[in-house]
DNA sequence: TCTTCATATGAGCAATTGTTCATATATTAA
DNA sequence: TTAATATATGAACAATTGCTCATATGAAGA
């Protein structure tokens, strides 16, 4: 990390702040977390699927979507690790797969309910 | 929420699930704000703000961006509450206005860790 | 086998987004 | 007042994104 000198103000202070964020790579994962549920298809799907797994076709009806459009999402989830899947005939059941969503899902609940 | 009596695969299922997904207004909310930590800028900018306040150009330089960029940024943070600030002279101090982005971030931290 | 149904996927397009650049505002010092 | 500095903001542009539509895959039944 390179600071600037002449146009930084308090240069300590930056300098003890840079020791305590996280390193690109870790901040990269942090964001793709939120991108992932920073879309409303996306949440909806997750949120749909927090009490119970759902085929495609259930989840495109809860989230008023085509199951095309619902499918790439999935997708998206589904290799983000975030969802699962398992077959059971033509049917795929998609489910969560990351506890840690549900807390990041619970968390943001709690702070729309202020 | 009107379910397609044809496509549906368990409409029992489905109708069940409908009722546990909160309404529209809540799932805008709670997009905004993964939305707003879903951007490897405005992250850092939180983290940059995490143990203390700062001016708009040492943020510039913990984030590697131009000031410029960085008070566009700033702007969105501070209209989702999620920043407050408070001028010194010429110079403007932004910190965090919100502790569930605290919870957040930290939770977001354990995922990454695993 | 052929058909149907559930899901997946690639291409294309419109909408959104983040940055840059130029300029504006606001405070302090000369 | 004028100049310098810190921050803010509008316009423009490139990049990304989410959806649609057409098509592909894969499994079950006829």
């Amino acid at each position: 990390m390179d600071i600037c000198d002449e146009k930084c103000i308090n240069e300590k202070m930056v300098r003890k702040t840079a020791k305590t964020i996280p390193q690109k790579e870790v901040i990269e994962q942090m964001v793709d977390i939120f991108k992932a549920l920073g879309d409303p298809t996306r949440l909806k799907i997750v949120l749909a699927l927090l009490n119970q797994e759902h085929c495609v076709c259930d989840i495109a009806v809860l989230c008023n979507q085509t199951d095309s459009a619902i499918s790439h999402q999935l997708r998206i989830l589904r290799t983000m690790k975030i969802l699962k899947n398992r077959r059971e005939g033509k049917i795929i059941y998609y489910s969560i797969d990351d506890d840690h969503v549900i807390s990041l899902i619970n968390m943001s609940l709690d702070h729309v309910r202020h």
